[in-house]
RNA sequence: GGCAGGUUGCCCGAGUGGCCAAAGGGAUCUGACUGUAAAUCAGACGGCAACGCCUACGCAGGUUCGAACCCUGCACCUGCCA
């Protein structure tokens, strides 16, 4: 059986940890308890977050028992970003995205058996904190000099920090210390961007308790280009369907360059990696059939939508995008696709132009971007490239008398139904 | 509280009375090549009823034929002093 901390870096996913060589025997030992913990910033979790929680799984397979934290309480601070003070968020936004997130989270870990997940909050220690009390038991432990050496903290002296952010790692690093009274929780791990804050836990629980506890953290995840993974041209990669359609979700990953598959495969999937090195040995042979794309876009549907999604979402895909024609398409396959990519319904008696179709489909975001489009030659209708600026959706050919497939490059497509 | 500097488009950043929808870079979009990849090259990149009009250079007023640019007030940021 490999040893969790082998799979891990086998994976790719071994940044820094403290005492590795203890951490090993910890984990080989018996049952550890962990943590990891996600603050409400926004309604839902990103892809980037998704890569903690199936971390956590990990180790939760391996025998561990997962500690999965909401941040009621540090969402309301804000932990320093090198790009400058975050905006507060009222406390009742952040109540209900702690609510949201909690949801989310739910998915990812199992609750049953003896090493079941357990969820906390950490407003539940931090909301009846007495000031003077945290000042005393927590605050005496940080010496502000090493604070401030902190890479976001020295970087953002420059252009200004609030105290309120200055303070942010106090209280991740009472969580972990809370969460080893309370749980016997021995390790924490979270991004290399979090690497800070994990070891100022593992430091306060050594001062504060004379305890041992660990941090591990993965790498940052990054596209081809160096840039942080987890954005794409229109926005962040989001979990929640209601943010991000199962289609676009699926999309997000067949989009992933050939230098970066290999990775995300290992870091994402629960593929074995053996199996996984086969995938990248074919794929390196015919790169383009983007095997390995399709491999890891319908494994991670399926992972956060669900199987059920994760096939709609790829045979819409494979429809839109495949080599056959969209005419040769049945009806009901070619409307399932396009309801998967996203539809509009428009009136034929509007007599709507080509224009407004691709910003009704929200192809273009004005319609000077849509006469832009046309302009540079990326409109399509039912992949006829058209170039009259004020031609009639009409004027092509409807698929089966009412759809019209519209793309816009290469990437995005959308349908209209005239009814 | 005082003094000094600052606030420009998605981001960084030039511009200091007309030639400014605003240099340059990045990001983004499109095309060519290709594979829904990367790299490269090229074009685009506020909006609209589109050879014109409208909106825009922190906010609100003012001076002027004309303001991102000058003046006044306000807000916020940074630094120094108290």
């Amino acid at each position: 059986m490999t040893h969790i901390l082998d799979d891990l870096d086998a994976r790719g996913l071994l940044a820094h940890s403290t005492d590795p060589d203890a951490l090993r025997a910890a984990l080989s030992a018996g049952p550890v308890t962990y943590y990891v913990g996600f603050d409400p910033t926004a309604p839902s979790l990103h892809v980037g977050n998704l890569l903690q929680l199936l971390t956590a799984r990990r180790l939760q397979m391996a025998g561990h028992k997962p500690l999965i934290l909401v941040g009621g309480s540090t969402g309301l601070i804000g932990d320093p970003k090198q790009t400058g003070e975050r905006s507060m968020n009222t406390k009742e936004t952040v109540a209900e995205w702690v609510d949201k997130i909690r949801d989310q989270v739910s998915a990812f870990v199992d609750f049953d058996g003896p090493n079941g997940a357990t969820i906390v909050n950490n407003l539940d220690w931090t909301q009846e904190l007495n000031t003077i009390d945290f000042l005393r038991d927590i605050g005496k432990h940080f010496p502000v000099n090493r604070m401030l050496a902190r890479d976001v903290v020295s970087s953002r002296l420059e252009t200004g920090i609030s105290y309120t952010e200055f303070s942010y790692v106090l209280l991740q690093s009472l969580d972990f210390l809370e969460l080893y009274r309370r749980y016997g929780c021995v390790l924490q791990t979270g991004g290399s961007d979090q690497w800070g804050n994990l070891t100022a836990g593992v430091e306060l629980i050594r001062r504060a308790d004379a305890g041992k506890a660990h941090a591990l953290a993965t790498p940052l995840v990054t596209k081809a280009d160096g840039t942080k993974f987890g954005k794409t041209e229109s926005g962040t990669v989001w979990l929640d369907p209601e943010l991000m359609s199962p289609y676009a979700f699926y999309q997000s990953w067949i989009q992933a360059e050939d230098s970066k598959v290999g990775d995300y495969l290992k870091q994402f999937t629960f593929l074995e990696v053996d199996q996984i090195d086969a995938v990248m040995a074919e794929h390196l042979e015919k790169p383009g059939l983007r095997a390995a794309q399709r491999l890891l876009a319908t494994e991670m549907t399926a992972l956060v939508h669900g199987s059920h999604e994760a096939i709609a979402a790829e045979l819409a895909s494979s429809a839109l995008f495949g080599r056959g024609a969209l005419e040769d398409l049945p009806e009901s396959t070619l409307s399932a696709a396009l309801q998967e990519a996203g539809v509009v319904h428009l009136a034929t008696g509007d007599s709507p132009t080509l224009v407004d179709a691709l910003v009704a489909s929200g192809l273009a975001d004005s319609k000077s971007a849509a006469r832009r489009a046309i302009a540079d030659g990326g409109a399509y209708v039912n992949n006829e490239r058209v170039t009259d600026p004020d031609a009639l959706l009409a004027d092509g050919v409807l698929m089966h008398g009412s759809w019209a497939v519209l793309r816009k490059g290469k990437r995005s497509v959308a349908g209209v139904k005239l009814v």
